[in-house]
DNA sequence: ATAAAATTCAATCATATGATTGAATCATAC
DNA sequence: GTATGATTCAATCATATGATTGAATTTTAT
């Protein structure tokens, strides 16, 4: 039986990233888990907090991993683009694709994060942020001679392909595709092509 | 005089926007529309009600002025691709930039509208629909040979850069820049330049 | 000027919501 | 087994919310 704090996170995750932090009910929550609203204010305090330990459980690994990989990238004499660009979209990805329905959860998450208004979700980009300089002196490293600016709209342009593919892949696939399931890689090397030429 | 009724469009379409549609509270726009909550039943009806009236009143001049322009250029006998994104990002750019403090909450209303899972969103993707087979099939004459999907994955890839630029342009800006004005063709060509390699 | 229609308003309803409390239950150590 | 602390629970609070009503006010047509 799982713990009701691993629960709670999990079903809350799922409010979360469906219907939004405003939308998002500690009572619906509480109804999927199968457990009081006290156990809420128990394990994590206010909604806020609790939203914070969602925030905490998932976007930390995935960000590790991106730098993890960026790094191992970096080691390399020859950097390429290509590779940088993989490194900062397989581990979102990767993940979405392998959690299967939960993954779905996880990368609706992911992309409102970057796009709610409320003020929770300030705390998004902070988590974002070294990330983001990490990937902006890779893209220097990698492709020297442009201006700083140049680096800034390019990683937003990079960085939209993947909210938006995270966000709205269900209305996408259920418009386009017939089966239910997708592929990483395809996704993966569409967005990486297609930046790559942009760049 | 029908002002009540604009002056609940305005405000409401700015509540919709900054909290969206779970966030924001009828209180809310009577407080700031000056009015009286029965004022929107009265008017519109329900909250969904209202709501599909504000996205109604923005969506529709938006859609058909890049439509105008997307048939303007299937007359020139030599279809570029440039020109066909140029009739797509044009009219929400200059649209949201135009409007000032209006025009960001406008162009907030629009990235949201294509990244909120509230049910009520569904109905924007109708206003959308019809316009996305449009640019698709320009695509197809701008250039030819390529699969469906490909179109398809393109056309998403291109829809992206803008949705995300609308929503984050604050946070964006308030990071990489100093001035509060913005350049809208500037961001037009910048779209247009790292599509037109990615296509 | 006046009646009819359109519009606005204060008051109220029923429910939903986030949060809190104190008692009950469970787990663990001794 | 029992005591202690950790966890769960039902009940409750104060407020917020969408919606509705009927009276008051304003606008319009004649």
């Amino acid at each position: 039986m799982k713990k009701t704090r691993d629960q709670l996170l999990d079903i809350a995750e799922r409010h979360f990233a469906i219907y939004g932090f405003a939308g998002a009910t500690l009572r619906g929550i509480i109804k999927d888990a199968g457990t009081n609203v006290a156990s809420i204010a128990y394990h994590f305090g206010t909604k806020e907090d609790l939203f914070q330990a969602v925030l905490e459980r998932f976007a930390k690994p995935v960000v590790s991993q991106q730098l993890s990989k960026l790094e191992t990238e970096l080691q390399s004499k020859n950097l390429k683009l290509r590779n940088v660009l993989l490194a900062f979209y397989e581990p979102p990805m990767k993940m979405a694709h392998s959690l299967g329905k939960k993954g779905e959860i996880l990368s609706l998450f992911l992309g409102r994060s970057q796009t709610e208004p409320e003020p929770v979700f300030n705390e998004v980009d902070k988590h974002y942020a070294d990330c983001r300089d990490q990937f902006i002196k890779a893209f220097e490293r990698a492709l020297p001679g442009l201006t700083k600016e140049d680096y800034h709209w390019r990683f937003e342009f990079m960085l939209s392909l993947i909210v938006c593919f995270l966000t709205r892949q269900k209305q996408i696939r259920g418009r386009y595709e017939t089966r239910t399931d997708w592929n990483p890689d395809e996704a993966i090397n569409r967005m990486i092509s297609f930046c790559e030429s942009g760049f």
